[in-house]
RNA sequence: GCCGUCGUAGCUCAGUCGGUGGAGCGUCCGCCUGUUAAGCGGAAGGUCAACGGUUCGAACCCGUUCGACGGCGCCA
């Protein structure tokens, strides 16, 4: 998928421009509201080399190609973009150099959008632009875009409605169709969204029509039209198509009205393109940039820790075991202890691995492969490590309201809800949770786990997230770190998402007393061998430290309302399934 | 590891006191110039998960196996 306009190198043309244009046309705002202001303007040095016709421009068209030598112009006052043959391109106009000199009038600099290498430099006639000639800004466009084509645009700047009763292109999947004779209705998609593309016999090519009426569902489609407002359009907006053209047909799709959960798992690969599955996939995607801009801006190193390990952290039943050369190793289920050792140098580090439970578990929370967003800090007692906690998954939180409020939406999930989950979030001592479920009836005692049923209990009428903490060492891993203010707990805490979706984060403090981890590691029965390294990094220059561990599809499930994991990750890997 | 449910057309399902298998959607053909999961008419499409047993006769009753799903425990 092309981005509707490129980057750094367009964008420190427009920037440029921006500043020194006093109306920029309508058509070229989104543009402009994507250029970075810090960028600053850079002189293009350019230098007419030869003359050629470039292949993926207009056959009719004859164009002088550019290559990059000094000297340097001034960057343009308007851009326009052009679409060209089958490629997106990206013109700059560049304004007349003086009113002396009609040779330079409408000179355009294309660019092919993916790609911040200048392709060619156009001009109208011969000619090289001065070093030290600056150009001057001009007050309006010189050059008009029409002379080329239409161009493409993603299906969600068509419905903005910016090219109303102007011509459009767009191109994506057909997502239904219906038909009365001599009118065909297709509903296109792209990932962007979908539109309504209405043909009539007559006003397209018959060839065309045809080949319209007959394409079947999924059919990958390139349409030429006027949009139109229409009320009876789903949407309100509909291309009216003057042409149409599949460039890859569809068999029979298998995913029809009625779906059952085994086909759509056994259909993975095509369920995916579902807009639901669409939108899960970008909320989850920006998800994880407010996580990582949260970690920059605090000052986190992002690391890389292994995937193959040969040490079992926790239980080693619940490893994946696999042949290494002459010997075994496992595949990990967290990374917690390369993390560990990484702050020695590092101080705060994170990492998004994915790991793996060999646990046959069969629970619409569970995964045998998820994505794991682990952190770990030296200096951090688990206040501050909590602390981190909220303000990193309201930070996650925020990103995903902002960026995709119309994916959610669609989830059923309100965005403006979404962006009010800020810190602190409550904190409850796993004790106090132990008497609130008593009081609700609840057959528990001090000691035995939260199980599904009581997170439910503790979280479904909840709209922030809530901590539980201290929990009774029997319950938890030997690595955390006693409660100095009861030994019967460690500074540990669970992060438990609102409405009954249960565990996202695991965190705690951690043990600093190679004595204390030696003596629970024998008491658990475990080789103490595979942990020299670990215990290693208590020796030298031992330091209080804290982390975490998120589950990114938890998160996922939780934001975009899922009623299983499976559904937060395009190919899920469970007990039963690795197919496809 | 434990508890439970299911397997009939490409898909979703109905069907059984045991007697030669049905609908809707999809596909194909025909009609329809404003459809909204369009509508109307027609056609094709099945080793009733597999194997074994009971019976004159099994999709249906019994057994075994395979596959899938719902949940618990474990965890993120």
């Amino acid at each position: 998928m092309y981005p509707l306009f490129s980057y750094s190198l367009t964008a420190s043309w427009l920037s440029t421009a921006t500043s020194s244009m006093k109306r920029p046309t309508p058509r070229l705002r989104n543009s402009f509201s994507q250029a970075s202001s810090s960028f600053l303007p850079r002189p293009l040095p350019l230098k007419l080399s030869r003359t050629a016709t470039d292949p993926i421009l207009p056959q009719s068209s004859r164009f002088e190609t550019a290559a990059m030598a000094a000297p340097a112009i001034t960057p343009p006052s308007t851009a326009i973009m052009a679409k060209a043959s089958l490629r997106p391109m990206y013109a700059l106009t560049v304004p007349r150099s003086n009113r002396s000199s009609p040779k330079h009038n409408s000179s355009i600099l294309i660019m092919p959008s993916r790609s911040f290498r200048v392709a060619g430099l156009t001009l109208t006639g011969k000619g090289f632009w001065s070093p030290n000639k600056s150009v001057p800004i001009a007050p309006k466009v010189l050059y008009s875009v029409q002379s080329f084509s239409i161009r493409m645009q993603s299906i969600r700047q068509v419905l903005s409605g910016e090219q109303l009763d102007k011509p459009v292109k767009v191109r994506g999947w057909i997502y239904r169709t219906r038909s009365s004779g001599g009118i065909v209705f297709a509903v296109v998609r792209d990932s962007s969204g979908i539109i309504q593309v209405t043909m009539k016999k007559g006003v397209l090519p018959d060839q065309e029509f045809e080949a319209a009426a007959s394409a079947g569902v999924e059919s990958s489609v390139m349409v030429e039209g006027t949009l139109v407002e229409d009320k009876r359009a789903p949407g309100g907006y509909e291309v009216r198509a003057t042409k149409f053209s599949v460039i890859g047909s569809s068999e029979p799709f298998p995913i029809t009205e009625y779906q059952s959960t085994e086909l759509l798992l056994d259909l993975r690969h095509l369920w995916i393109r579902s807009r639901e599955q669409t939108a899960v996939m970008r909320v989850k995607d920006s998800l994880l940039r407010g996580a990582r801009g949260w970690f920059h801006s605090n000052d986190y190193v992002e690391v890389t820790p292994p995937i193959i390990t040969g040490v079992a952290p926790e239980d080693s039943t619940q490893l994946f075991q696999l042949k290494y050369f002459d010997r075994f190793a496992y595949l990990s289920q967290t990374a917690q202890f390369y993390l560990e050792s990484l702050i020695f140098s590092c101080e705060r580090v994170w990492a998004l691995t994915p790991s793996f439970r060999a646990e046959k578990s069969r629970t619409p929370r569970h995964l045998t492969e998820f994505w794991h967003l682990e952190m770990e800090a030296a200096w951090l007692d688990n206040d501050a490590n909590m602390k981190a906690q909220e303000e990193l998954v309201s930070s996650m939180l925020r990103s995903a309201a902002k960026e995709c409020p119309s994916e959610l939406k669609l989830l059923g999930r309100e965005p403006e809800a979404l962006s009010k989950i800020e810190p602190p979030f409550e904190r409850l001592s796993y004790s106090e949770a132990m008497e609130e479920l008593r009081g609700k009836g609840f057959e528990v005692s001090w000691g035995s786990d939260l199980g599904a049923a009581e997170e439910r209990e503790l979280t479904k009428d909840r709209i922030l997230p809530l901590f539980v903490v201290n929990y009774p060492k029997e319950l938890k891993p030997f690595y955390m770190k006693e409660n100095p203010d009861d030994a019967r707990t460690y500074k540990n805490s669970d992060l438990l998402a609102p409405e009954g979706y249960g565990e996202i984060i695991g965190g705690s403090e951690r043990e600093t007393d190679n004595a204390l981890i030696i003596e629970r590691l024998r008491d658990i029965g475990e080789d103490m061998k595979n942990y020299e390294w670990y215990l290693d990094l208590r020796k030298y220059g031992s330091v209080p430290h804290s982390g975490f561990g998120l589950g990114l599809d938890r998160v996922a499930t939780w934001v975009c309302r899922l009623e299983h994991i499976r559904d937060a990750i395009p190919f899920p890997r469970t007990v039963a399934r690795i197919y496809p």
